[in-house]
DNA sequence: ACATGTTCCTTAC
DNA sequence: GTAAGGAACATGT
């Protein structure tokens, strides 16, 4: 409950064009449940003010949904990264390092 | 392979 | 109908 709050609060504040990981969010929070992260975006009560496709890997990957990983919806979410200025190599980000918003 | 937190599902009462 | 336990998960080291 207040896991997911905190962790949907510091995704609101994730920039346009910029992306965080779920290691930068589970450390904000003071956890290393870098996987209730991912659940609490899942959970996702607040359809567009949560991008979900501005958090990705640690290793700047586009996160891995049920399958949806090697071309599929993933592929519209990289579209709108791409169009934020986020370069996303076959579902990877390139420069990642540049794009990553550190809290 | 293990650690970590939450959510969902199955089973028991 | 409500409670408890166990499995799964959009991860990381």
């Amino acid at each position: 409950m207040k896991f997911d709050k905190r962790v949907w609060d510091l995704m609101k504040k994730i920039p346009r064009g910029k992306v965080t990981t779920y290691k930068v969010i589970a450390e904000c929070l003071d956890s290393k449940a870098y996987r209730a992260v991912g659940n609490a975006c899942r959970r996702n009560p607040h359809a567009p003010i949560i991008p979900c496709h501005r958090v990705v890997n640690s290793d700047g990957g586009i996160g891995g949904f049920g399958g949806e990983t090697s071309g599929n919806n993933i592929k519209r979410k990289i579209q709108l990264l791409r169009k934020e200025g986020v370069r996303v190599k076959n579902g990877k980000i390139a420069n990642f390092e540049k794009v990553l918003f550190k809290f």
